[in-house]
DNA sequence: AGAACCATGTAATGCGTTACATGATTTC
DNA sequence: GAAATCATGTAACGCATTACATGGTTCT
């Protein structure tokens, strides 16, 4: 049950309406966690019922009304509950792999522009990584203590992102030099 | 669908039990996917339905009856058609990343223990697969064009790896030097 | 004697995705 | 006039994990 942890750590920082939540997902957090607003939103009612998060519905002018939720002393607990649990070995799942694994099967046109696709997402994350480095966390050597986790996390991205665009390099190299 | 696929593309190399796929799902294809027997075993019955594979039950001396699957014409189409298909980008899915990211709620010690222990867990797959790599395919130079799919994911679970244990690196030297 | 291996499953529950549904406001 | 943004949800389905269940053989 991680996107309740997730969403435990994004509320620590500063109280959010599920609406909110879905968009931080898609940035920050979003880096290794997603989530849709779907699953947020009900995610959050059940942590409501479990006491892990308070509401207040706050009306605004043009806009729909808004359920904001804060983290409770219980939320507080259950979050550094988990945080001293050990976390086990993450598993990867990569359907390109697997195409991959099937090469010999395959139209090798259709797999090369895969891979070059691939390799086009993963430069396009790696430069938007970059920035967002450069401009939160422009001196490394000095940074807040609230704000390391932040930056560790990020380079995080970044080391993801050079080692799948290294792999699409290597790939493509290989099928290029094999005609 | 995607284990689906992963299952014919198995079979497509050799016919196999629900049990051979999974000690194979834990080995080669297992880098990018893992999958449980139950999950195999169901998987495989649902695609015998759809007529992607057909059975044959094999009787034993000293062991049980198993079932060996194998991939049917159906099967072989369905599997040209998703290798023809373009692949969706990954999402990567990251706990430690989430716990890194709420660091300065956390307790310093546990975590530094936490990512030693990755450290040493993604050393130890480093060192598997650079191993397979050099007794399975000891000349890359020189392949035969069925173990080409099988390197190239092969050394994608190396750079990942390595970007992994590079990352921890970085993490420890930093809240190595904080104190 | 106990552990590990071979071999196949059912059942319950939870996590995640996709589709559907609504409706005002703001920007192009 | 159309599209995007803000805001919240329900429903259906499928994928994944965990627990439970069985039973013989081989290795230590």
């Amino acid at each position: 049950m991680a996107l309740e942890h997730a969403i435990l750590v994004s509320l620590a920082e500063r109280s959010a309406s599920g609406y909110d939540l879905a968009r931080r997902f898609d940035a920050s957090i979003g880096q290794f966690w997603k989530a849709s607003h779907q699953q947020i939103y009900k995610t959050l009612s059940r942590m409501e019922s479990a006491g892990q998060v308070s509401v207040e519905v706050v009306a605004q002018d043009g806009r729909p009304d808004k359920k904001v939720y804060a983290i409770t002393r219980a939320g507080h607990a259950e979050l550094a509950g988990w945080l001293a649990t050990p976390t086990a070995p993450e598993v990867y799942r990569s359907e390109l792999a697997v195409k991959l694994r099937a090469l010999h099967l395959a139209d090798r046109d259709v797999v090369v522009a895969d891979v070059r696709a691939r390799r086009e997402h993963h430069r396009e994350r790696l430069a938007y990584y970059e920035a967002s480095r450069e401009r939160y966390y422009p001196d490394a050597e000095h940074l807040a203590p609230e704000d390391r986790g932040g930056y560790i996390v990020l380079r995080g991205g970044v080391l993801i992102e050079e080692a799948g665009l290294a792999w699409c390099d290597e790939i493509l190299a290989q099928l290029e030099a094999e005609r």
